[in-house]
DNA sequence: CCCCCCCC
């Protein structure tokens, strides 16, 4: 049994005529011997069980039910003189003598937690259709997958969730590079196998998972597939993406932490993407994710994955008392780190005056934060450059009083050019302000409009000109900076860049106000 | 007998 999963205990067993050691409770029974009601001796009625067969060949009987009919205490001894039975060796009464055999004509009764879709192949080796799925019993859990005629004959009949009797498949060993179930073994249906719904299903579990600490994630291999449980701490918007086959899909990033205090990003796809909704940050459960080396280390779903929301678990319980309580104020630290600082990753976010108390940029390489700004002054004057009109080239050109504009890049003449903003703006929070520098993107955000429109009133239209400044101003965005100490002539200042700008997003900030309040209140 | 699982 695993490290970490709940106590198992073995029983040895008499019949009166043979001991047999390998009897295990299943868990749910596990009170029996935690409360001393199964001791040394007592007479038992085994009333439902499944045999295993381990990977060296011995069987293990898992007692699935079971009563105690006479207690230790009533039991003067041992009954009668067992010897161990040995499989093969020992006569059997109930097979009137003969060696009893463990055969594999089984039937199992176990519950449908994921089904596939059909899928086709194509290879070297054939073609064919094929679907499999994953059932779990009280013993455990396996994979099975139907190919051709048993796609058409059981494809229909399986519904995730629901409970079948499944007799008769063929077992051959996984390959765990594929797989996060707790099985040696994988089954494949075969022209004998059989699959009967049942009815009386209440008592087969739901779904067996073996989390792994989001901490415990940096010393997994990439590629290995886990489960993990954690709090959507963020979620970022659903955005399509077109895969190198040129397929598109819709992508979705989540940020998943856990009572490690670690945060990893969790990739989902496709409609789970689309319809996730982070906002209340559900407790998520995935049962097989593979792990990218990406960032660091970070998770992707697979088609095989299985994700649940707020799954009715006692793990899902403990982790949201522990993040609304306390795991929420962390300052938790993520197992993906976003390259360049920039793009995707968690957002760091910054007052203006913590930028400068905590001296953000005097490193050798740039520091990125995010504020909140409103604009308290531009400088309009010089905010347009005349640039290179070739696609791609935006340097300044050199205007030779002849009509013509030369570019010293391109190492060209050009007829004409085309404008390009560079806006410096004073940007104010409650505790600050801060000059920045605009270019063309996020300057044409904040004075909403186009570069070449701005340029046109500016050679025509004063008035008109003046005025977009002025319906721009004391508007407020959030700002993605870029920040460097700069040395010039001896001297050093600290230079702010503006990477993007966009609308503030009330709900997310009034969110992220909201933690801020509970964290402050916390401390 | 599949094992594709995407993007940065």
């Amino acid at each position: 049994m695993g490290g970490s999963g709940p106590v198992r205990f073995r029983l040895m067993m008499s019949d009166g005529l043979h001991t047999m050691s390998s009897f295990m409770l299943s868990t749910q029974l596990n009170s029996l011997a935690e409360q001393n009601l199964v001791a040394p001796n007592c007479v038992c009625l085994l009333k439902r069980s499944v045999t295993n067969v381990l990977k060296d060949g011995r069987p293990v009987v898992i007692i699935l039910d079971m009563e105690v009919v006479k207690p230790a205490d009533q039991v003067p001894g041992k009954i009668g003189d067992p010897t161990p039975y040995v499989e093969g060796k020992s006569p059997c009464p109930a097979h009137r003598g003969a060696p009893r055999k463990l055969c594999l004509s089984w039937t199992i009764r176990a519950r449908v937690t994921n089904k596939s879709s059909i899928r086709t192949w194509s290879n070297s080796r054939g073609d064919g259709k094929l679907f499999s799925m994953e059932i779990v019993d009280e013993s455990g859990e396996i994979r099975v997958t139907g190919f051709n005629q048993e796609v058409d004959k059981f494809f229909s009949l399986i519904e995730q969730g629901k409970v079948y009797y499944i007799s008769k498949g063929t077992l051959k060993i996984a390959n765990k590079q594929y797989t996060s179930l707790k099985n040696d073994y994988e089954m494949t249906l075969n022209g004998d196998s059989t699959i009967i719904p049942c009815d009386d299903s209440h008592d087969v579990p739901m779904l067996q998972c073996d989390f792994v600490s989001i901490g415990e994630l940096e010393a997994r291999d990439k590629d290995a597939i886990v489960d993990v449980i954690g709090v959507c701490k963020s979620v970022e918007d659903v955005t399509r993406i077109t895969t190198k086959n040129s397929r598109e899909v819709s992508k979705r990033n989540i940020q998943l932490m856990d009572m490690s205090g670690r945060v990893i990003q969790v990739t989902m796809w496709g409609t789970e993407a689309e319809t996730f909704d982070g906002t209340e940050q559900p407790i998520l459960a995935i049962k097989g994710a593979k792990l990218s080396d990406f960032g660091g280390r970070s998770l992707s779903t697979l088609f095989s994955s299985t994700v649940m929301i707020n799954p009715d678990i006692p793990e899902a319980y403990k982790l949201r008392g522990w993040y609304d309580k306390e795991g929420h104020a962390l300052d938790a630290q993520s197992m993906t780190e976003m390259r360049g600082g920039g793009g995707g990753g968690p957002t760091n976010w910054k007052t203006l005056a913590d930028v400068k108390n905590e001296h953000l940029g005097h490193g050798d390489k740039a520091d990125y934060f995010t504020c909140i700004g409103t604009i308290v002054y531009m400088r309009k004057e010089n905010c347009l450059y005349q640039a290179c009109p070739s696609k791609d080239c935006n340097k300044k050109v050199v205007d030779q009083h002849n009509g013509m504009f030369r570019c010293e890049k391109c190492d060209k003449e050009f007829p004409d050019f085309k404008y390009r903003l560079m806006l410096s703006v004073n940007i104010a929070d409650f505790g600050d302000n801060q000059w920045v520098t605009c270019f063309q993107d996020s300057a044409e955000t904040i004075l909403g409009q186009k570069s070449d429109y701005i340029g046109q009133l500016k050679d025509s239209n004063e008035a008109a000109f003046d005025e977009v400044f002025q319906h721009a101003n004391f508007n407020t965005f959030v700002f993605r900076n870029r920040v460097k100490l700069e040395t010039y002539n001896d001297e050093s200042r600290i230079k702010v860049t503006v990477v993007e700008a966009k609308p503030v997003d009330h709900k997310e900030y009034s969110k992220r106000l909201i933690m801020s309040i509970r964290k402050a209140a916390v401390q």
